[in-house]
DNA sequence: ATAAAAAATTGATTTTTATCAATTATTATA
DNA sequence: TATAATAATTGATAAAAATCAATTTTTTAT
């Protein structure tokens, strides 16, 4: 695996003023800063393994990761796709324990990473920072139990309804009158983000576009009929 | 609903030395203890319904609570059993957001409530209880996106087995040579906690029982094996 | 540009699980 | 204690989704 360095300054980074960092003072930016060395991963490349002992978190500065489990027979479930500015591997560092899933970059990414040891020095003068990361993990926490209780008790059409739409939500782009949904995500991606396997997920998509609700090209997405994808999923009552 | 006052202070609560308050300044329990007010709930009474704001959080001093979501088709979800020392409710607080969730009395309980607006005043002091949150809440989080992926990809046998071991370790009391899960749970609850229906997760108990994995007595649960029972739950590899 | 590899799609089949219906057991109540 | 109400169980059936297999499309590498 290769690590080269690359100067990037926290302050300069772009996805400062999104992270949970951003309300940090200069001084500890600059501690951070400090702290942090850079790194680049291809498209593909794994970034931690689950089971690896944590040595730091990782805050994404260019790039999309994914995040996923794998299960005993070698299904893979993602978790969540971690953006421009999200944490990644915090939960393990925070916990103290292994990282509890793999992480691995979905397009060339740009990630800093920090070591667990200078993470809170850092942080010391931050009077606000760990009820911020409580406010961030309440709500993540939240978001997973709705998250376990759909995997449970809703259909894979349900799923994948709810799916798009989230995708929708955060990679959406207007493009000639349409929604497009901007994110390079293989068959297999849709399925584990819907826990279902490739075949089931094709044939749901298919069903979709066959009535109307969204149309693919090229293995992107647009969605045409948000409204009734949304009665589907089971958002609407 | 009847809420009746009981003089129980934070330093005599049977719960609290187990509690997230464990390692507060007796300063700081004091005004805990000034701010809270005691509420007993009977078997079956709900403490908080989903949607409602939320107003503050509650710490168990007796008693099991049972936290669940219901789909939209009424379907009930139970997310986890608090016990005594745990908090509930605590996730809507941090988060600022409504209860995403129900709580619902398993036995006859009591339960402190302390409001939103003095639960961080009475911490002004502690200087690292926010920290030993976002530990727990990390915790929570891996145990959560866990329980997402058992229920996206592991059928109803290896999660009604997990489950069984869960409780066990959880609640399993020792008795004539035997390991008694000592908790009192219906088949409805069974199911809502391994998301399936209550005749599925009968037909499952029945198999295990037939295979001598499990024993029955009057709605209780002995396990026998719990070795192979980790093998059918997928944890052994 | 072409061949090889990988990804996506479609079809057929089996397995799993939910649902509906009926019965039995248990608990609560008069 | 008898009776009603609730909970648990069993059976039959239908629906959902996984799996296996084959084919087509797309991408990658030569």
């Amino acid at each position: 695996m290769v690590f080269p360095k690359t100067p990037v300054s926290c302050q300069l980074c772009p996805s400062r003023h999104i992270s949970i960092f951003q309300e940090l003072e200069p001084n500890s930016v600059d501690k951070l800063d400090r702290s942090k060395t850079v790194h680049h991963y291809k498209k593909g490349q794994v970034i931690f393994l689950e089971g690896h002992p944590a040595y730091g978190l990782y805050c994404i500065s260019k790039g999309k990761v994914k995040i996923y489990c794998t299960t005993p027979e070698g299904k893979r479930h993602i978790l969540r796709i971690a953006d421009k500015g999200d944490p990644v591997g915090h939960l393990a560092v925070f916990s103290g324990q292994p990282y509890a899933a793999t992480a691995e970059a979905l397009e060339d990414t740009t990630i800093c990473f920090i070591d667990r040891n200078l993470i809170f020095p850092a942080l010391s003068n931050e009077r606000d920072i760990s009820w911020e990361i409580v406010r961030k993990l309440s709500k993540d926490l939240i978001f997973a139990h709705q998250e376990t209780t759909r995997m449970a008790h809703h259909s894979v059409t349900e799923r994948v309804a709810g799916l798009l739409l989230l995708l929708k939500e955060k990679y959406g782009k207007h493009r000639d009158d349409e929604i497009w949904i901007d994110i390079q995500l293989s068959r297999d991606d849709l399925a584990d983000l819907a826990g279902t396997s490739v075949e089931t997920l094709v044939r749901t998509l298919t069903s979709f576009r066959d009535d109307g609700l969204i149309k693919t090209e090229k293995r992107q997405t647009i969605v045409l009929d948000a409204i009734r994808l949304s009665e589907i999923a089971g958002l609407t009552d």
